[in-house]
Order: C-alpha cells, then structure tokens, then sequence
DNA sequence: AGTTAATTGGTACTTTAGTATGACTCCCAA
DNA sequence: TTGGGAGTCATACTAAAGTACCAATTAACT
C-alpha cells in the first residue's frame, strides 16, 4: 500500500507542476496550446499504464508454484526424502527413482516409507495429492 | 489484435476532438486552461488504465482448470474410464474406487489397465502426471 | 568424545497394482 | 437382427509397492 500512495502523490505533483508550466509557458507564448495538451496527454497515458501494469501483475501469480519450504520442514520431510517425493510425483517407480538419485531400490523404498509416515498418507498416489494440497510440490 | 486497432484509432479520434474543443473554447474564454488540462489528463488516465487491462486479462488464464473433453475421446477414453482415473488422481485405491463407484475391484483392475494403454502410462502415478499434463483432469 | 539425525542398504514378508484371458449382459446403430 | 462397444466380473499370474527390522556410515551439534 505504500506503493500506491507514492504513486499518487506523485500524480498529484506532476499534476500541479504541469499546470504551472503550462500556465507559465503560455502567458509567455513560448508553447502553442497542442504542445501543452500532447504532454499532458501523454504523461497521463503513461501514469495510467504504469499503474495498471503494477496492480495486473499482484493478479497474476494464481497459480501456486510457490512452494512452502515451510511446511516441508515442519513436516520433519529430509532433503533426500524430498527428492524422492518429487519423483513420485513425476510418476517414476522406485528402481527408477534410484538410478536417478544414485541409491538402491532398497533405499528408495525406505524413503518412500518414511515421507508416507510423515504426510499420512497409504499410498505413493495420495502422498502425491496431499503434497500438492500442501503446495510442497509444483502443480 | 483487432481491438488495439480499434482503441488507437479511438485513442486518435479522441485526441482531435480535445484538440478542437480546447481551442474553441479558450479562444471563447469559456473555460480556464486548468479544467481543459484536467480533463485532458483524466481522460488519457482513463485510456491508460482501460488498455492495459484489456491486455493483461488475456495473460491471466494460465490456470487449466478448464478440461479437455476433445482429448478424452480422442484419446478413446470411456465415461467410466475417466471416473476411474479421477478416483485415481486423488489418491485411492482400486478397492476403495470399486467402493465409490459400486463395482468391484476386478472391474476397477479392467479400467485402470485400459487406462494405461490409452495414456500410455507404466504405472498410474504417471497416468495422473500424463492426464495432467493433457489437462484431462484438474490439477 | 558422545549424541543425534540423515542417508544408505539389506532381508523377509504382506499388500496393491497390473496383465492376460475369457465370459456375460446391455444397448445402439447398421 | 446382428455386430460391436461399453461395462461388468472372475481367475491366475507377475510385478511393484509398502512394512518391519536391523545395521553401518557420515556429518553436525553439544
């Protein structure tokens, strides 16, 4: 909110600085009256512009890709167990999953045991749907 | 695209006319320089505001919630194929998915398999990955 | 130095998951 | 009316997944 009341504050100083030149600029007859009305068209194109591009873009990140580091440590879920998760999510079996990480199926299958401990889960598919509830993993 | 053809020769038109309608009426001594200049920046302010948000609209639906009918049968999926793999996705098991949908487990085993086939998933962890990634079912 | 958590790996076992095949019913379109 | 797709169910099997225990190593912390 700080952001929109410097904002407009400074909408209001140009404003009223726009007005003194213009007024200035005219008496003078330095500047024809078009010259002064395509500025201040302008500027004001640009201000509402800039304002609605930094409003659309707070609207934007609706998708959750932002993933709580949070929860995953309240969790108690360990680095190594998180990389497992990730690729059940990916949908890869645990001998796979082990050649990826550099483990034994054995291992992974010890992982897979504690993270379903952990997110109370039965199974690998509901770990799957809880941890993207959780927004531990990316959707 | 039609439509920022459309706004800029709004834009344009709009422009003359203040033009004009300035110029008339300061030579009339109608109106004071200051309410033409108000006007002037409310008015572009308005435009500014209106075309960005017109163009950031069409940015927002990166969310798919939004499934795709075409693609389940063209992939050669049944109702009750589908119902399976929804089931699937959030995490139950083939018994407990029999329970849902008033058929046995057996039946449950037929439809995952055919599931499989027509995803061409290993394992339905990858069917629910697969099916996502197709935006067949919400994610 | 001792403790603890994390990582790794193994064995043995139970439970799900998945495949293959066959069969029955129902309904719809040719 | 008949062929085919969809849905149902069963049996028998193989393959993954998951559980339970145990054990060794390493890194971090007290």
């Amino acid at each position: 909110m700080k952001k929109t009341v410097f904002i407009f504050s400074a909408l209001i100083v140009a404003l009223l600085i726009l007005f003194q030149i213009s007024k200035y600029s005219y008496v003078n007859g330095d500047v024809a009256i078009e010259t002064i009305i395509s500025v201040i068209a302008v500027v004001f194109l640009g201000i509402g512009l800039y304002v609605n591009k930094s409003n659309s873009k707070k609207h934007i990140p609706r998708n959750n890709n932002i993933i709580d580091q949070n929860k995953i440590s309240a969790l108690g879920i360990s680095k190594r167990e998180y990389e497992v998760l990730l690729e059940i999510a990916k949908g890869f079996s645990n001998k796979e999953i082990g050649e990826k990480l550099f483990v034994t199926e054995s291992t992974v299958k010890t992982h897979v045991s504690n993270i379903l401990l952990k997110l109370e889960a039965k199974r690998r598919t509901q770990a799957i749907q809880k941890a993207k509830e959780l927004q531990i993993i990316p959707s």
